[in-house]
DNA sequence: TCAACAGTTTAGAATAATTATAATTTATAA
DNA sequence: TTATAAATTATAATTATTCTAAACTGTTGA
């Protein structure tokens, strides 16, 4: 999905019903310029801020899902207690600032071509994603 | 913690009583050749598995995570719903096959140095992991 | 246009992983 | 051996997520 655009067709084209809710959930996912990476409840936040209605948690998650499995959003596993989804669905690198908790897309040219020599006999390589985990120079661990 | 070890000694020496529970734990865990990837679930099962005796699940949690915290286990996330560690603590990159939810070492030559060229500002680079996603050739996605 | 129907939303319950609590037990230092 | 701090345990609490089932809405075709 591209920004500023008509969700409304956008919607109905891939087999969703445009409805207000979800409209409203890709003008927050969609209509930015650059990509978002959120959880669940980052996403409940920005709608109870930037629109006056308010959508149920199971719309969010079920909208949130629907649009996933469309190949409009994308599920990134950092950190094992809660799920990041990434409006940039192409298979790239990221950055995860540790004491932040943000996730951050690596430019094409910040990490070149990683090539994995031996692939497991029987299965085809789906992904080659890089972590990047990063942290605030003085370090103070426990 | 190497393999065929005495446990009670290793625990002592990091500042961890090595209690009757703690040592099978580490017997469990660390007398192996190869790398052992687990859930909770997975090492609650190998321990009544193969021990006599039963571990309360508190102390599962609580002897993973402290073993943890003292360097002798990597938690890895690849799978939001629950957290996978790791008996192998170095760097080091993973294939990760998405019909059996395995998880696999790679060996060091079978991914080259991954050279991140740009970092953020202000930010020291803990780690640079990649993932490997791999699936059976003949996919059936729905 | 508008009824019918499938698809969607919703509140709330259920589930599952993990963490907290607080009483009991154990390891160890004196 | 005893005192004390640390660890274990059963169980409750928490949190993210999914399920349920009733109410509601978008769409289609008469
Ligand atoms: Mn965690
Ligand atoms: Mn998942
Ligand atoms: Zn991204
Ligand atoms: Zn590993």
């Amino acid at each position: 999905m591209t920004k500023n655009f008509n969700f409304i067709e956008k919607l109905r084209e891939t087999g969703l019903r445009p409805t207000k809710q979800r409209v409203k959930i890709c003008e927050v996912l969609f209509n930015r310029d650059k990509t978002f990476h959120f959880t669940i409840n980052d996403l409940v936040k920005k709608i109870s801020e930037e629109l006056n209605e308010k959508i149920s948690l199971a719309t969010v998650y079920n909208t949130v899902h629907a649009l996933q499995k469309k190949g409009y959003l994308k599920e990134i596993s950092i950190n094992s207690d809660k799920s990041y989804f990434d409006t940039n669905t192409t298979v790239h690198h990221h950055f995860y600032d540790e004491d932040t908790h943000q996730l951050i897309d690596c430019d094409e040219n910040e990490i070149e071509n990683v090539n994995v020599k031996n692939n497991i006999t029987g299965k085809k390589i789906n992904s080659v994603e890089v972590l990047v985990r990063v942290a605030s120079d003085n370090q103070n661990q426990n």
